[in-house]
RNA sequence: GCCAGCGUAGCUCAGUGGUAGAGCAGCUGAUUCGUAAUCAGCAGGUCGUCAGUUCAAUCCUGACCGCUGGCUCCA
């Protein structure tokens, strides 16, 4: 048989023998690292396959993105093997790698104690010392069915079952055998690296009604070094946790007694959220938006036509006043609804954007709440827009022009996500369809790359979700674009056309921070507690060096306060390296140190959080200072 | 809500079947200081709550409340 001839990713060409298996070849290419598999021809491939025909082959690294896939992966099965080894009877599902690790489901009617995470991770090491190669046997479906239906494993067989293919691949290492599609490590003598990190519970195929299995979470990694590194990064986020830095900055905090998810503002946090809100009020009205205000509690017939009693009603808390039945608002939609039906509309009238910071109170499970993130009641910078059909398009680009400038402004990343019809909601096709294509192309003319989440709508539209991530990489929603056909009808909202008749306008539901609870909790993490000087709670602290500059340190607070700053001051009788060790463990953006050089000379010795040290500016200078820092910051706003 | 872990002084955390400790914070006094902790003394807790087992429970058991990590759900 003639020669097979392999281009390799930089364009040079080898020849081999047909049938040479990747592993043998790359043993041939005195590669610089040890691959963990290849791709042949863009598909990656066991190490032990053979090479048939001409064709292209790249090796894959084991520390990349890709190579660090298939290691956790085979991790994963690694410990599916030390867990059958430990506990027989434990029947496997589903062990795939996830960002930064791996998990694995078993249906085990014990539950797995930080002690058998230990003795797992043991066996494991054995395993891996066994050195056993992952040999991938490829067999028809109902060959693959008989065997798991031999060894009782019944969620392997329900998966094999639903998957289209004639023939499934298995990969067997020494006793344990696993469905999978691979590729793996050529041995399971190359997983060196590895954690078991936590346990859960997780339901079969993520349904509540289905059996709760018992999850292993792991990681592993290319090296030793590597896995140090990464866990040593998850102690360093964890000190920019905003639950910590709450407490440490004295910001917000929750008590058992007022109850959970319930966030109690200290002056501090109370503080931040009101520049914040404030900075929403401007940025709202600069945009072409009118302020309203509902109620918090309405009638329940209101909340019956609006359909959030169908739909809404075990996250809603409700109350009764003689006789009369009320909810506790969990949205801001409906007050704004009776203010645009409070008068007759016309189509010169339109588009009405109403904007609200609402409070609104959701019962959310228990076991959900989580810091500022999640929470029971919280404020959202709501706003409702009215407008015709033909306007749509432009309202959604304007309030994608808004989140990007926002989040730009703070410096934050975020993903997008489209959200399709859910099985619970109201209203007819044609509705939903014209929705979600207005959406679609909104996003697409602002050339905003987004996955689409089919079925994660709300229940009377769908929607744009703008996700950020917390300090452990937790995705979060904050702003939200909604576009709802069914609220304007079943509130018979209408507006008088050039046309003189009676048209249907189209409401868009959004927020541009979401729920300022949360935006804070991710602010708090994103700046780590240094927050921009425009947002700082104090944006400087007068120290005296001593009860002889007191009296000017006074002056100095009372002209910094008289610049509409907000500043402190630190008259304990303190060491001055005390005070300076605290207000930097406050993050406070400056520190107006007075001694009596100061006092000479009329100013104060400005330092900054980052430790830099401007020295001695007049007064008046460093209140510019402060001022250019925050205007710079706003980059406009 | 479900699975697991946890709940000891204001905070961070030790500890034990015979009713408890440290550091920081707090208070008092001394010190009056030049850019990340001055020194000394004092005080501080029905060990989350409620039941049960026991001669005796902070420790063992159960329920509840709350927190943490997940799952489901969601801004």
């Amino acid at each position: 048989m003639a020669d097979v001839t392999i281009t390799l990713p930089d364009g040079t060409k080898r020849i081999a023998a047909p049938g040479t298996t990747l592993q043998a070849f790359a043993g041939e290419l005195k590669l610089p690292f040890k691959p963990v598999a290849a791709e042949l021809d863009g598909l990656a491939v066991d190490l032990s396959a053979p090479i048939a025909a001409d064709c292209c082959v790249s090796f894959i690294r084991p520390d990349s993105e890709p190579g660090l896939d298939i290691i956790r992966h085979s991790t994963s099965h690694v410990m599916a093997q030390a867990v059958q080894e430990l506990y027989p009877g434990v029947k496997v599902t589903i062990g795939p790698s996830i960002e930064d690790g791996f998990y694995y489901d078993f249906d085990y009617d014990g539950t797995f104690s930080p002690e058998d995470l230990e003795k797992i991770e043991k066996k494991m090491e054995e395993i891996a010392g066994r050195n056993l190669p992952f040999v991938r046997r490829e067999l028809p479906k109902q060959e693959a069915i008989d065997f798991f239906n031999k060894l009782g494993e019944k969620y392997k067989v329900e998966i094999i079952s639903e998957i289209p293919a004639d023939t499934v691949s298995l990969y067997v290492q020494g006793e344990f055998t696993d469905l999978c599609r691979g590729p793996h490590v050529p041995a399971t003598g190359m997983i060196k690296s590895f954690k078991l990190i936590s346990t859960a519970g997780a339901y079969w195929r993520g349904d509540e009604r289905n059996k709760m299995l018992q999850r292993i979470y792991g990681t592993a990694f290319a090296d030793k070094k590597a896995l140090k590194e990464h866990l040593a990064r998850i102690e360093e986020a964890k000190k920019r946790d905003h639950r910590r830095l709450g407490k440490e900055l004295d910001l917000f905090s929750i008590y058992d007694e007022a109850g959970a998810g319930l966030i109690v503002y200290h002056p501090k946090g109370a503080l931040v959220r009101r520049i914040l809100e404030d900075f929403e009020v401007r940025q709202h009205l600069k945009r072409g938006y009118d302020m309203v205000k509902g109620p918090q509690i309405l009638k329940l017939d209101l909340w019956e036509r609006s359909g959030h009693l169908q739909n809404y009603l075990e996250n809603m808390y409700f109350t009764e006043v003689e006789g009369k039945k009320y909810g506790l608002k969990p949205m801001n939609c409906l007050a704004h609804m009776l203010i645009y039906r409070s008068r007759l509309r016309s189509y010169k009238d339109l588009p009405l954007r109403y904007f609200e910071l609402g409070t609104v109170n959701r019962h959310e499970k228990s076991g959900v709440l989580h810091g500022l993130t999640r929470v029971r009641e919280f404020t959202q910078d709501d706003a409702h827009i009215l407008c015709m059909p033909e306007q749509l398009h432009g309202e959604i680009s304007d309030i994608i022009t808004f989140v990007k400038d926002v989040m730009a402004m703070f410096g934050f990343e975020f993903e997008v996500e489209l959200s399709t019809r859910p099985a619970k909601s109201i209203g007819d096709d044609q509705s939903w369809d014209l929705a979600t294509a207005a959406l679609r192309e909104a996003l697409e003319s602002n050339g905003l790359a987004y996955d689409v989440n089919e079925g994660d709508g709300a229940f009377y539209g769908p929607k744009i979700d703008f996700k950020l991530r917390d300090c452990l990489k937790r995705s979060w929603q904050c702003a939200t674009i909604q576009c709802d056909f069914i609220l304007p009808e079943r509130f018979d909202l209408t507006y008088i056309g050039e046309d003189g008749g009676k048209h249907r306008p189209v409401m868009l539901h959004r927020v541009i921070l979401g729920s300022i609870e949360r935006f804070m909790g991710i602010l708090i993490e994103h700046f780590a507690g240094a927050f921009p000087v425009w947002l700082s709670p104090v944006q400087a602290v007068v120290i005296p060096i001593s009860d002889a500059q007191h009296e000017f340190a006074q002056q100095v607070l009372e002209s910094l306060r008289g610049n509409d700053l907000r500043a402190g001051i630190d008259l304990r009788n303190e060491s001055l390296n005390l005070k300076i060790r605290e207000a930097q463990l406050q993050k406070t953006p400056f520190m107006l140190v007075v001694g009596n050089k100061e006092i000479e000379q009329g100013g104060v010795a400005v330092r900054l959080r980052s430790g830099e040290n401007l020295g001695f500016m007049p007064l008046q200078a460093a209140v510019q200072k402060i001022k250019d820092t925050c205007a710079n910051e706003l980059q406009g706003m």
